[in-house]
This record gives C-alpha cells, structure tokens and sequence, in this order.
DNA sequence: AGCACGCCGACT
DNA sequence: GTCGGCGTGCTC
C-alpha cells in the first residue's frame, strides 16, 4: 500500500493544500494525474501527485483510494518541483500553477488534428555562415550546453547574456545553439515577447529543423491547438517549442536551453495571476536539468546587466551589425531653443527640414510619439525642469479634477503637491502641464506637409491584425510617406526607404511615472533608430525634447549602454529600486470598499509588525523595508469592486521573505472570514 | 469554492 | 408538522 499526497483541482485557498489517497498501484509517480473521489458525495476531481510517502500524515481511516491515473496528461517531478516553487515564490495556490503547465484546451474528438501555421512550408535553409564574433559566442554558450544535463548539481547554473546590436545576427547563434542541444538528445524553448513575432521565428526555425519538429505555445491558440501543440510537446515528438512567455511552461524534458529573446521586453512578466517573471521560472527550470539560459538583448534591462557585474550571468557581446550598415545618426532637437526663437510648432526647425528634405527624396518619414493621454506630468518650457517626487524620484501626475482643484500628485507615494506658478529652477512663469496625442501629430502634419500621404499607427487606429497588416503593407508599398505612430512603429517589420525617424516629444516616455522610465525611452530609442537607413545607406534620427541633456536622451543618442547604464545604476541604487531593491505592490480587492481599506490598513500594520518582529528575534533584514500607507487604486475597471493596495520598499534579498509575510496575511484573513483577496505583484509595471 | 448539516421562522 | 432561509464547518 501507498499513500499520496495529491493536489486537487480547486479554485479556492480553503482547499490549497494536500490531500492525502491510498493506492495499491506502483505505476504511480509524482506528477502523475489522477482521478480521486473528493468531498461528500466523493465526486470524481483531477489532481496531480505531489508526494508519495509510506506513512501519511492524515489518519488512514480518512483516506479514500484513488479512481485512476491518466498517463498521458501526467507532468514530471521537475514541473511539480517548479510548481511549488512558485507558490512559495508568487504566493498563489498549487493549482495556479499547475494550471500554467496543463493543456487547458480540449483533446480532439475525431478528425485529424490541425496545425497552427500549416501554410508554412518547411523547405530546409542550411545556415548561414557566422561572423567571428557569433562563432564565439556559440563557441562559449556551447560549451556550457555539452557540460549541461550531468546533473551533479556541483556547478552554479549557467546562464548568459547575449548583447548584440540591432541586426548583429542573434537568431543564427539562437539556432546554432538548439541545434547543438537536439544533437544531444535535449530539447529546446525559443521565446519571443509578442504572439506577433512568432511567426517569423517558426518561419525560420522550420526552415532549419523541419516544422514537425517545433511546437508552438502561446494564447492565441484555439482549445484544439492548444491540446495538440501540448500532445505533440509531451510525446516527445517536437523537441523545439517557441512561444511567448506561456512558452516556459512547455511539457518538454531534459530541457537544454531556453531562449529569451529580447529579454528587456515588458511582456516576459505576467501582468495576471500568477504574476510570473518568465526569466526566473526558466532559470528555475533549467536548475533541474543543469540547462542552458540565454537572455539575448540589443539593449538588455538594467536589472540583467547588473546581474553580469555580479557575476551571476555571463556576458557575451555582438558588436558589429550582420550586414555593415552603418547606425543612423542620432540628433537631439532642444524645443526650449524652438520656443525661445519663436517656434511654437510640435516641429523643430530641424526635424521640419528633415521632413522636407526627406520627402523631396522620394524617401519615408516614421514619426514617433509615445502613448498618449497616459498621465501628464508638469514641466519648464523655458528650461525644461520636470516636478518630481523628492521622496520617489519619479514624475508627479498633474490632476486636475482633484477635490481641492488642481495638484501634482506622485503615484508611489500618494503625495500631493500645489502646481506652482513660477519655476522653483529659473522663475519663468511658463510652466504647465504637458501632453499631446498622436491624432494631434497628425493634424498638425496635415498641415505642414499636405501632399505627403500619412498614416497613424496606434491603439486607435489597429483595431485587429487586419489594420496592423494593412497600415504596415501600405507603408512598405511606399503608398505612404509619413507613418506617425506610438510604440508600435518601433518593432514590426524593416523598411528599407525610411531616411528621417523621428522622436515627437521624448520627454512623454521620459516622465512617465516609473523608476524605468529612462531605461524604458532609452530602449524605444535604441529601437526606433534601427528603423531608420536600412540597405546600406545611413538614415537620421532626430529626438526633440524640453530635456536636451538627459543621461538617457544622450546615451540613446550616441549609441552608449554602458554610459547610460552607469548613470541609471548610480540612481536606481541611491533609491533602492530594482536590481538594488524591489517594490512588492499588495492589492486589497472586495466589494465592499470600506473592508477593502480596513484590510488594507491592517496589511500594512501587519507588515510593520512581521518585519519589526523580525529584527527583535535576531533574524535581521539587510535593511529596513519602507511600507506606504495604503492608497485607492483609482480608475480600477472591476465591476462592483474596490481596490486598495500597499507598496513596500523592500531591500535587496529580503522579497522572498516580504511575499512569504504577505501570504501569512492572506491566511490570516481566510481564518477570520473577511471578504477580501490579496494579491502579490513584485516591481508591477503598473502602479494604478 | 462547493456542499451538507443544522437550527429557526412561515406556510399547507 | 415540513419546507427552506443561509450561518458554520469540512473536504484526504
């Protein structure tokens, strides 16, 4: 006789936990499914073995013998050691994260089974020939591929950073890599940051290895596809899946490498529960199997490139471009300059000239203005100071329908400010707050240039892929001369007739209010600018902007990471923001708003308590963790709810123990019944 | 979360 | 008498 400890599918904390069966079968493992009777009238549930012991811990007149066990929806011992990592790790419930690695979808019926991308035809592309420096690096992840999979657990994991300029060739070294690991019987994840861009990768990776051997994971599939894709990964029949981020969560073994590529990319962390980092669930997986982690970036995170100081990963670099284009030329447009010269046009007269001179060519225009409406900040027009937060160092968000008129309100700590008249910097009188919109470009270019034929690229404008297609096809047609666009227009495809890029006002991106703001404009620059002069000509980039001599802007402008990365540092540690510190928001959600903010209010003096008790007990955090009084989350779009949340500054090295604190709390609140959901998002992208 | 048990008030 | 309100407590 066995007993084990089963996890059952469930949606509420009450019955988180394990539940112990008895069996006389020995086909049974951890991370086998099962089908077990459960609850009053033993209703057949799916669970997952978690633990198999010989003497339970439940008395055994209680146990119930398992149904059945369902081979071929079974996971591994590694995906349940992960899965109760990250319960501990992002403090959700086993079964959320056993959810993130089952099918999901439904298995086919009949019929033979569909395969997503079915048009693309696998006709083998050999490689290319490397350049010296992608032969390096292959050579150097290489041979931490063959060292991997021996499973001693004696080294420290290997994981790389692959820093390559825009079209340095990252893919070919990708792809010499996987090849190395299917040579060795391992398996391997290729993931991209958008569902858009995997496309293009399962074009070339087929070409390579022939499309049977690659899977494709991401949420756009239907259920159909999605069941398939997992069979055909769980089989062992595709050894290669690629994927957006739910791509780390593949059923493959003896996993070799996983691949992030673009690794700075916002969308590898989870804005929805379980709020996963796809880095540290691949790194986690990887342990198991002593695989491979490569991060491969033009412009990688901060927190990434600290990691390389620290000698946590090892950094490779790709400095010269695959086809010896030459970089575009970077100009920084000073619009203080513009005003005072009588210049109160969205156009430098430099960018004006540009356009001008650009189309007379016959050649294309991209404008970029970044998102707009989305909060505005207050600035000097005259020498360009920005309202920050002395205490948090970001932007103040102008309000205007606030109770007391209008104020500058920082969206960290909750502090109010009056907007002052004068400018505490120069005196002048001509401060206020800032904010114009791409419809607004697009006017204004109507009227500077009306014979040119523009186009917008934004939210708005793409209500489907349809759009995106259609907007991009025209502009790659050259039937339009000018595309003006948010973000969007900095990734897509490559234009090979773009002469002038440019940066409508940097100063939106620059102050929106987030410790990333300079690391997120400097990495939208560094990619707007690969748009500009392809097919060997140099293009020109031209940023305008009330804050000329930004570390950022300039580091952007004369193509310097390291430079813009020493100064970010220097700023990030002073406040203790990522990779020096994390912010931990706690969301406090019920329908009734008076309990929301009660339960908010006794977090935070919860908190207090936890950490306080911590350093009376000897057991003393690196530093002290900073708690904020809790705010409502305004704007929050659930229906018949109520938001509250608290943000904690917490020291390096003491997030695990601040999430562990935090789901004590959560339990605390389950025992006493209050209605009332916490959730955990360490360094949110959103502080709404 | 579900589901059953259980202990009160309003109905045939 | 008994049907049904939802407070309370358990699920291996």
């Amino acid at each position: 006789m066995k007993y084990i400890n089963v996890v059952i599918e469930n949606k509420s904390r009450h019955t988180d936990n394990f539940f112990t069966y008895s069996t006389e079968r020995d086909d049974i493992f951890v991370g086998a499914k099962v089908m077990v009777p459960f609850g009053p009238k033993d209703r057949p549930k799916e669970g997952f073995v978690f633990e198999i012991t010989d003497n339970p811990e439940c008395p055994i007149d209680k146990l119930k013998s398992i149904l059945e066990v369902r081979e071929n929806e079974s996971l591994t011992e590694e995906i349940i050691k992960t899965v109760v990592w990250m319960k501990q790790k992002y403090a959700i419930k086993y079964f959320d994260g056993v959810r993130c690695f089952i099918p999901g979808g439904k298995p086919a019926k009949e019929g033979k089974q569909k395969e997503p991308y079915g048009d693309i035809k696998g006709k083998y592309t050999p490689p290319e020939a490397l350049t010296a420096e992608q032969q390096s690096a292959v050579y150097e992840i290489g041979k931490a591929v063959d060292r991997s999979g021996s499973h001693d657990g004696s080294r420290s994991q290997e994981i790389f950073l692959l820093h390559g300029v825009t079209a340095s060739g990252k893919t070919e070294v990708y792809m010499e890599i996987i090849e190395k690991c299917l040579k060795q019987g391992k398996t391997a994840i290729m993931l991209v940051p958008e569902i858009s861009l995997t496309g293009q990768m399962i074009e070339r990776f087929a070409g390579r290895f022939g499309k049977d051997k690659i899977a494709v994971m991401h949420s756009r599939l239907s259920q159909r596809e999605r069941y398939d894709e997992w069979q055909r990964i769980h089989s062992g029949s595709a050894p290669i899946v690629i994927g957006a981020r739910m791509g780390v969560f593949a059923p493959l073994q003896n996993i070799g490498v996983i691949i992030l590529d673009e690794e700075h990319e916002a969308t590898y962390k989870a804005d929805m529960t379980p709020k996963y980092d796809t880095v540290e669930v691949a790194a986690k997986r990887l342990k198991y199997y002593d695989g491979v982690l490569l991060l491969g970036s033009a412009t990688p995170s901060v927190t990434s490139y600290q990691r390389c100081r620290d000698g946590q990963y090892r950094l490779i670099e790709l400095k010269e471009r695959y086809n010896k284009t030459p970089l575009p030329e970077v100009e920084i447009a000073d619009m203080r300059k513009e005003l005072r010269n009588g210049n109160a046009t969205i156009f430098s007269s430099r960018l004006y000239e540009a356009i001008e001179a650009t189309l007379k060519e016959g050649k294309q225009v991209i404008l970029l203005q970044n998102r707009r409406g989305y909060s505005n900040f207050v600035s000097c027009r005259q020498c360009g100071k920005v309202m920050k937060c002395p205490e948090c160092g970001i932007s103040l968000t102008y309000h205007r329908q606030s109770q007391a008129g209008e104020a500058m309100v920082c969206h960290y700590c909750g502090r109010r400010f009056p907007v002052p008249v004068k400018c505490p910097e120069c005196g002048s009188r001509y401060i206020k707050y800032f904010g114009i919109g791409t419809q607004q470009v697009e006017e204004e270019v109507k009227k500077f240039f009306p014979d040119a034929n523009t186009a917008r690229l934004d939210l708005d404008s793409v209500k489907n892929r349809k759009d995106l297609d259609r907007i991009l096809g025209e502009f790659s047609d050259k039937k339009t001369d000018i595309l003006i666009g948010t973000q969007m227009v900095a990734k897509g495809l490559d234009f090979d007739s773009v002469g002038v890029v440019g940066v409508i006002a940097a100063d939106v991106t620059l102050n929106i209010p987030d410790y990333r703001s300079a690391e997120r404009t400097f990495q939208l620059i560094t990619q707007v600018s690969g748009r500009a002069g392809r097919g060997g000509e140099q293009g020109l980039v031209i940023i305008q902007t009330y804050d000329p001599d930004n570390y950022a802007l300039k580091a952007a402008a004369s193509n310097d990471y390291e430079g813009f990365f020493r100064q970010e540092t220097a700023l990030r540690r002073f406040m203790d923001y990522p990779p020096f510190g994390d912010i931990v928001m706690v969301n406090l959600t019920s329908e009734n708003e008076e309990v929301a903010a009660s339960c908010a209010e006794r977090c935070r003096i919860y908190m207090e308590n936890a950490f306080n008790m911590a350093v009376s007990e000897g057991d003393k955090p690196a530093a002290d963790a900073k708690i904020l009084s809790p705010k409502v989350a305004l704007n929050f779009k659930g229906k018949d709810s109520f938001r509250y949340y608290v943000l904690i500054k917490c020291p390096k090295g003491e997030r695990n123990r601040c999430v562990y604190y935090l789901d004590n709390f959560s339990s605390v609140l389950l025992k006493d019944k209050v209605d009332c959901t916490v959730g955990i998002d360490v360094n949110p992208y959103s502080f709404f």
